[in-house]
DNA sequence: CTTGAAAATGGAAAAAATTGGATTATATTG
DNA sequence: CAATATAATCCAATTTTTTCCATTTTCAAG
């Protein structure tokens, strides 16, 4: 069966709380407690099994000791530590989202809803607004696509 | 026998389950009860045999961690793992369409009748008026089709 | 230190949604 | 037209979600 598929309309609390489906919960509790939340540049909160951020990081990795050397690799650092942050699933299957990350990911303060999103690797929190108009970028590139295939059928490009 | 042929008229109920048709029930259980459900760029919602689906997406694989590292690579991701879900067909030959999926596929809330295609390796839901919307365009493009071939017959273009 | 206020955390009860099954209606077949 | 098969509707049981409250922790001031 896959894992962390499909999407979830949940919510946050007043205090920055996520429940997670019984779904997701179980994808999580598969490997292990500990996960690891990650501020994506897309302005949504990635959330991983700790061992798959660990893999992930390891196939982008530079020295410490080079990386702190140069400005490039200092911001690379910078952003790795503050904007990434490890917790455990707590006994109600819920995480915290910590202050910082909320405002990065565009949450207001006070219980709203929020998209999780399965990513196959983990998932990902999104508000509501955010996750629309990333989807409306992915669909008008479908559409450009198909648009695309459809004239190359029938003029032979290829 | 083929497998995953023909068209239902088939309703969804107020909670987004679709009963399957007796026929396309053994098409399926054949493969077993796994299936994975998969949003598609036209704006329907694909029903594939669990195994079906892992062969497709096997094809177009990529290792998680070099995924998760780039803006296109976590695209892809969020694609494949927010618009997916497995599920299994209920005792009763149902599935479930979770309402991420419904709103997709332009099914309102309530009861109400979708085309049931088949496709030869699963099956896709649809809306009447969108199922209407690409069979005209399927059309269409033959037509176009049709008078290209004509044209190059006449003049020799190859 | 000690105390008090605020925040964070854990848990439980109430509400809502989902699920499985059964019953009733409709259509199909011989 | 009767018998059977298929489809639609409804309801009860369960699961999930939401909301709320008690406890613990943290931080600052006295």
């Amino acid at each position: 069966m896959l894992a962390f598929n499909g999407i979830d309309y949940s919510s946050l609390d007043s205090n920055g709380r996520v429940r997670l489906s019984p779904k997701v919960l179980e994808d999580f509790l598969t490997l292990g407690k500990d996960v690891v939340l990650l501020c994506l540049p897309e302005g949504a909160v990635a959330v991983y099994p700790e061992s798959t951020y660990l893999k992930i990081r390891s196939e982008r990795e530079m020295s410490a000791g080079r990386a702190a050397g140069s400005f490039l690799g200092r911001q690379m650092l910078r952003r790795s530590g503050a904007w990434s942050q490890s917790q455990q699933i707590s006994a109600q299957g819920r995480i915290t989202v910590p202050q910082a990350f909320r405002e990065f990911a565009g949450f207001g303060s006070g219980s709203q809803k929020i998209v999780v999103a399965g990513v196959e690797i983990g998932i990902e929190l999104w508000t509501m607004a955010r996750w629309e108009e990333e989807q409306k970028r992915l669909m008008d590139h479908s559409l450009q696509k198909r648009e695309q295939e459809m004239f190359a059928d029938l003029h032979g490009a290829e």
